[in-house]
RNA sequence: GCCUGGGUGGUGGAACUGGUAGACACGCAGGACUUAAAAUCCUGUGAGCCGAAACGCUCGUGCGGGUUCGAUUCCCGCCCCAGGUACCA
C-alpha cells in the first residue's frame, strides 16, 4: 500500500488498469437507461493538445463518470476531425504528406488525452481523414446529390420523385426549393428534352449542386484563400494581393431547411444565447419583392427589371435612389459612357475589399452613379442607380432601394451624394439630422397609402404588387447556401466525375456506391496547378474515372466530416452502413453535447442540417441530434505579435514600440519563442519558411519586443499552453480539478497557471484524511460517524449533486474543499464517511479516488460502477435560523429564531430587542418585512 | 458595423428564484514546528475613517440613471473586453 500521495505512479497505474480491463467500453444494454455524452470534435494540430481543449472534455468526463455512478449506460467517445488547412499548410512547407503528419499528431493527442485519465471508450475512435470514415461522408454527399427538397411534404426526397412530377406536370408551380432564376418548364417541354438536357436541368434542384460563389482569389499564389489567411487585404502567407472572384463551386442547399432549422430550436435544450445566434444567422424576414423597370431601355437589358427585396415595402414612396452591389451582373450594362471610367474604377477598388470590411465600415460612405435610372412603379418617378459596396451580391437580389428617411445607412448615402430625403410618416422626427425608422403614425407623401397605418399600408401595397404582377410578398432568409468546395488537397474527394454531354458541356455524375471510398490520389506537391486548378488537378493524368473522365478536383470543406460524426461513434467499425439500425435505435440523440459557442453558426448549423436530411431519408430517427447543449467557454490565450513592414523590398519586422512609424501588418508569433514579450529572433527566423535568413529586424533597446493580446488559444494564433507539463508537475487529477475550479464552464477566461497549487493542496489534504503524514500510517477506522460528521458529508452530497445536475462544475470543487476542510478539522477518518467522499470526488479526480477506494478495502476498479451516495435530508435538519436584521436594507445585526417561528412572532421579538431599539433610537418603524428563513428588514 | 456573451478585492471566482457581497482558492503579511529549508498547521487580509478597544461609522459588484422595503441580480442609456460574421476548426 502506498502511504504517500505519489500521483505519478498512481495515475499511470490506474490508466493502465482502465485500459487493460476496458473499464469504459460501452455497449447496447437494454437493462440500463442510456446517456450519450458528446464532445467537441478536436482537430489534431501539430501544436498538440492545449489547456483549453481538455476544459470541455474534463467537464464531459465528469458527467460521464457521474452518470455511470447514477446507473446509466454511458456512451462517451472521442475521435478526430483530421482533415484541415494546417496539415496542408505544413505539407506545402515541408513536402510531407498530410496523412503522415496527421497520424503523428493524432498519436500525440491520444497520448495526451490518455494522460488526463478520460473515461473514453477508445474502441469507438474515428478519424474523418480515414477512408473507412470518409467513405460515409462521401456516401452522404451522394444522397444529397440524389435528393431535392419538396416544400409540400416539407422534407427531402429522392430525385426520382421529382422526375415523376416533371413527367406528369413539368416544373411549373412545383414547390421545390431552387434558385429564383431557375426557369420553369411544362411537362411537354420537359419531355422534349434529351437525356443530357434533362440531367442538366435536374442539377438545379439537387441539394448538392454547382453554383457561382465569391471567393478570396490570390493570383500570386494561384489559389483561393480562407478568410483566416487574409490579413489586411493581403495574403498572410507572402503578403500578396487578394481579390474577390466568382467561381463555380459545389454548394449545399441548407436554405431549404431554413425554417426547420429555426423551428427545431424550440425543441432543444440549448443555451439561449446560442439559439439566438442561430436565429439571427438564419435571419428570417418577412417582406416583399418589387420589380423596378429600367428607365429608357438599356442595350443588353431589354425587358429586364431590377428586383429588390425589402422588409419595409411601406417606405417605397420614400425611395430616392437604388443601390446595386458592385459585382451585380448588370453593373456595366447599366453604366452610361460618361460614367464608365468612374464605375470601372469603383468596381476594381471594391474587388479588393473583403465582405467583412464592407459590412463593418459604415461611417465611410462610398459609391458611384451609373448614369442610369429605374422607375418607381408606385409613383412613376425616376430613381438614380448607384453602385455601392455596402450592398453584397450574395445577399438577396444584390440590389436595395434607398429610403434615406427611414434607414440610417441610406440616410448617410443620400447625404453624401446630395439625394433627396423624403419624409413618409407624419411622426418621423429630425430626419434632417438622422434617419427615423419608426413604423408609427400615418403615411404622408405616399400616394395610395397616405393616411394609412403601417399594417394597412403594407397589406395594400403587396396586394397591388401581386395584382399588377410586379412583385409579391416574400419570406426571405439571411442565411445563404453553404459553399462546399475547397481548392485544397487535404479533404474528402467529392465522389463526382465530369462527362461531356452531347453538346460538349461537362456534366457532373456520381460514381457508383460500390466504388466508395474514392480515395485521395497521390500528388507531387500540395500546391495548385500552374493554371490555377486545385491541387488534385496535379493527379489528373493518372487519376480518372474509368480511365477517361476527370474527377472533381476540389475537395470537401472541414465541416463535412464533422456534420455526422456522432452517428459513427454509435457503431464505429460498421462496414455496411454508417451505423447499424440497432445502434441508432438504442443511442438515439446526444443527451449532452459540450462545445464552444464559436461553433454556433458554423458546425452546429451544418450538423443540424445533415441530421435533418438523414432523417428525411429515413436513415436516422431524431429531428435534432443533440437534445442538450452547453457551451464551453474558451480558455483564452495570450498571443504575441510581430510587425512586418508592408511593401518593403526586404522582409522587415519592426519592434512593437516603433511600429507606428511604419505601415505594418501584425502577424502572430509562437508564444513559446517569446519570453516576457521579447522575441527570440534566431529561432523565429529558423522556424518559419516565410522569413528568409536575411530578414531585417528593427529593434528597440537591442531587443525585438512583441505586441500582445488576449484572444482565443488556437494553433493558428501560436499561443498554445500544453497540459503535459502541468501533469508532470502536479498530476492529472490536479489539472482536472483546477480546470474546473477556474470558473464557470461556459465563461471565457484567459489561462493562468498561478493558483494551480491550491487544487493540488486540496488533493493532498484528502490523502491526509486517510494517512497520517508523519507516521505514514493508515488512519481509516470502522467507527460510526457522528451527527456532526454526517451533516458535513450530506451537505456536500446535496450540493455536489445539485451542482452537477445544473452543470455548475466549479462550485462542486469548492464544496468538496469545504467538506474536506471540515472533516480535517473534525479529525474524521471514518470509513463510513470517507467512502462517500471518495465517490463524490471520483468524477473529478478519478485516479486518486481509485487508489483510496482500495485503501478503504473495496474491490480494485469497482469504483467506476459503484453507486452515487444517497442524500439524506434528516442529517441536515436545523431547529433555528440566524436572521440578518437590516434597517432600510442595510444589515446591522443577526438574531436567532426557531425555524418554525411565525413572521408575527419574529417581528415582535425583533422590535422588542434591545439592540434593535438602539438602532431605532426611539423612531417608529414604518414597516417590518420578514422573509421566513431569509431576512428581516426594518423600514424606518 | 451587425449578432452573442462578459466586466465583483492584488488574482481566479462565490452569492442558484431580488434577501448578510467577497464563500472556496491563489497571493501577501505575521506566527508555530525545524539547526535550516521544504512540507504542514494557526492568525490576519475589499477600501477609507474614528478609536485604547469594536459587537463603531462611511463607501463599495465597469460608468450614469431608474424600479423596489431591499439590486451583483430587474429596466433604460453608455464605456470597455471577448466570440462569431459564411474557406480556421
Amino acid at each position: 500500500m502506498r502511504t504517500e500521495y505519489r500521483f505519478q505512479e498512481i495515475e499511470k497505474q490506474w490508466q493502465a488498469f482502465w485500459e487493460e480491463n476496458k473499464t469504459f467500453k460501452s455497449s447496447i444494454n437494454p437493462n440500463k437507461p442510456k446517456y450519450y455524452v458528446l464532445d467537441m470534435f478536436p482537430y489534431p494540430s501539430g501544436a498538440g493538445l492545449h489547456v483549453g481543449h481538455p476544459l470541455g472534455y474534463i467537464a464531459s468526463d465528469i458527467m460521464s463518470r457521474y452518470k455511470r455512478l447514477k446507473g446509466y449506460e454511458v456512451l462517451h467517445p472521442m475521435g478526430f476531425d483530421s482533415f484541415g488547412l494546417p496539415a496542408e499548410q505544413y505539407a506545402i512547407q515541408t513536402g510531407q504528406h498530410p496523412a503522415i503528419t496527421t497520424e503523428q499528431n493524432i498519436t500525440r493527442y491520444i497520448e495526451q488525452l490518455k494522460n488526463i485519465g478520460f473515461s473514453f471508450d477508445w474502441s469507438r475512435e474515428v478519424r474523418t481523414s480515414d477512408p473507412s470514415y470518409y467513405k460515409w461522408t462521401q456516401w452522404i454527399f451522394m444522397q444529397l446529390f440524389n435528393s431535392w427538397y419538396n416544400q409540400d411534404s416539407d422534407k427531402a426526397e429522392s430525385i426520382d420523385t421529382l422526375i415523376a412530377i416533371f413527367n406528369e406536370k413539368g416544373s411549373v408551380g412545383v414547390k421545390v426549393v431552387c434558385d429564383d432564376e431557375t426557369i420553369r418548364i411544362s411537362a411537354e417541354e420537359w419531355k422534349s428534352l434529351s437525356e443530357d438536357e434533362k440531367y442538366e436541368y435536374l442539377l438545379n434542384f439537387r441539394l448538392a449542386f454547382l453554383d457561382d460563389s465569391v471567393v478570396n482569389w490570390c493570383p500570386a499564389l494561384g489559389t483561393v484563400l480562407a478568410n483566416d489567411e487574409v490579413k489586411d487585404g493581403v495574403s498572410e502567407r507572402g503578403g500578396y494581393p487578394v481579390e474577390q472572384k466568382k467561381m463555380r463551386q459545389w454548394s449545399m442547399r441548407i436554405t431549404a431547411y431554413a425554417d426547420r432549422l429555426l423551428r427545431g430550436l424550440e425543441e432543444v435544450d440549448w443555451v439561449d444565447s446560442l439559439k439566438e445566434q442561430q436565429r439571427n444567422w438564419i435571419g428570417k424576414s418577412v417582406g416583399a419583392e418589387v420589380d423596378f423597370d429600367i428607365f429608357e431601355p438599356v442595350a443588353n437589358l431589354q425587358d429586364k427589371k431590377i428586383k429588390v427585396f425589402t422588409t419595409r415595402v411601406d417606405t417605397i414612396y420614400g425611395v430616392s435612389f437604388m443601390v446595386l452591389a458592385p459585382e451585380h451582373e448588370w453593373a456595366m450594362d447599366l453604366t452610361t459612357a460618361a460614367q464608365k471610367n468612374a464605375v470601372e474604377e469603383y468596381i476594381n477598388w471594391a474587388k479588393s475589399r473583403s465582405e467583412l470590411d464592407r459590412m463593418s465600415e459604415v461611417k465611410q460612405v462610398s459609391g458611384v452613379f451609373t448614369g442610369s435610372f429605374v422607375i418607381n412603379p408606385f409613383n412613376g418617378e425616376k430613381v438614380p442607380i448607384y453602385l455601392a459596396d455596402y450592398v453584397l451580391a450574395g445577399y438577396g437580389t444584390g440590389a436595395v432601394m434607398g429610403v434615406p428617411s427611414g434607414d440610417q445607412r441610406d440616410w448617410n448615402f443620400a447625404t453624401h451624394f446630395n439625394l433627396p430625403i423624403i419624409p413618409i410618416l407624419d411622426v418621423q422626427k429630425d430626419i434632417e439630422k438622422q434617419a427615423d425608422n419608426t413604423k408609427e403614425g400615418k403615411y404622408i407623401n405616399s400616394g395610395m397609402i397616405d393616411g394609412l397605418s403601417y399594417k394597412e399600408a403594407t397589406q395594400k401595397l403587396i396586394t397591388w404588387l401581386e395584382e399588377k404582377g410586379i412583385g409579391n410578398g416574400k419570406v426571405q432568409y439571411r442565411m445563404r447556401n453553404a459553399v462546399f468546395s475547397r481548392q485544397r488537397y487535404w479533404g474528402e474527394p467529392v465522389p463526382v466525375y465530369f462527362k461531356p454531354s452531347a453538346s460538349g458541356k461537362l456534366l457532373p455524375y456520381l460514381i457508383q456506391e460500390s466504388e466508395l471510398p474514392l480515395e485521395l490520389p497521390k500528388i507531387d506537391k500540395y500546391l495548385p496547378t500552374e493554371t490555377g486548378e486545385p491541387p488534385l488537378g496535379r493527379a489528373a493524368d493518372a487519376w480518372k474515372y474509368q480511365g477517361q473522365y476527370d474527377y472533381e478536383w476540389s475537395t470537401m470543406p472541414g465541416w463535412a466530416g464533422s456534420s455526422w460524426y456522432w452517428y459513427r461513434y454509435m457503431d464505429a467499425q460498421n462496414k455496411d452502413a454508417f451505423a447499424s439500425k440497432e445502434s441508432i435505435e438504442y443511442w438515439q440523440a446526444v443527451d449532452l453535447y459540450i462545445g464552444g459557442s464559436e461553433h454556433a453558426t458554423g458546425h452546429l448549423l451544418y450538423s443540424r442540417f445533415w441530421n435533418k436530411f438523414l432523417k428525411d431519408l429515413g436513415y436516422v430517427k431524431e429531428e435534432e441530434f443533440a437534445k442538450k447543449l452547453i457551451n464551453q467557454g474558451m480558455i483564452q490565450g495570450r498571443s504575441n505579435f510581430v510587425y512586418r513592414v508592408k511593401d518593403s523590398e526586404k522582409v522587415t519586422f519592426v519592434s512593437h514600440g516603433l511600429k507606428d512609424q511604419y505601415d505594418v501588418a501584425a502577424l502572430h508569433v509562437d508564444v513559446n519563442i517569446v519570453d516576457n514579450d521579447v522575441l527570440d529572433v534566431e529561432t523565429f527566423k529558423s522556424s518559419r519558411n516565410d522569413v528568409p535568413a536575411d530578414a531585417e529586424f528593427i529593434l528597440e533597446d537591442g531587443k525585438y519586443v512583441c505586441g500582445w493580446e488576449v484572444e482565443k488559444m488556437s494553433k493558428s494564433k501560436f499561443n498554445v499552453v500544453n497540459p503535459d507539463d502541468l501533469i508532470a508537475k502536479y498530476g492529472a487529477d490536479t489539472l482536472r480539478v483546477y480546470e474546473m475550479f477556474l470558473g464557470p464552464l461556459e465563461q471565457f477566461k484567459p489561462w493562468n497557471t498561478n493558483s494551480i497549487s491550491g487544487s493540488h493542496n486540496f488533493l493532498k489534504k484528502v490523502w491526509r484524511l486517510f494517512f497520517d503524514e508523519v507516521s505514514q500510517k493508515c488512519k481509516v477506522s470502522d467507527e460510526a460517524a457522528t451527527p456532526e460528521e454526517l451533516k458535513v458529508l450530506h451537505t456536500a452530497i446535496r450540493k455536489v449533486q445539485d451542482d452537477l445536475d445544473r452543470f455548475s462544475f466549479n462550485t462542486v470543487v469548492s464544496t468538496l474543499m469545504i467538506c474536506v476542510n471540515d472533516l480535517s478539522s473534525l479529525k474524521c477518518s471514518k470509513k463510513a464517511v470517507l467512502k462517500d467522499l471518495v465517490l463524490l470526488l471520483s468524477p473529478y479526480a478519478p485516479h486518486i479516488s481509485e487508489e483510496l477506494w482500495t485503501v478503504l478495502g473495496e474491490q480494485e476498479g469497482s469504483l467506476s460502477y459503484a453507486t452515487f451516495p444517497e442524500f439524506n435530508a434528516s442529517y441536515l435538519v436545523e431547529d433555528s435560523f440566524n436572521y440578518p436584521i437590516s434597517f432600510n436594507g442595510k444589515v446591522k445585526l443577526t438574531l436567532s429564531f426557531p425555524t418554525d417561528a411565525t413572521p408575527q412572532a419574529i417581528e415582535e421579538a425583533v422590535l422588542a430587542n434591545e439592540q434593535v431599539q438602539k438602532y431605532l433610537a426611539g423612531a417608529t418603524p414604518k414597516k417590518v418585512i420578514v422573509v421566513p428563513k431569509r431576512i428581516v428588514n426594518v423600514v424606518v
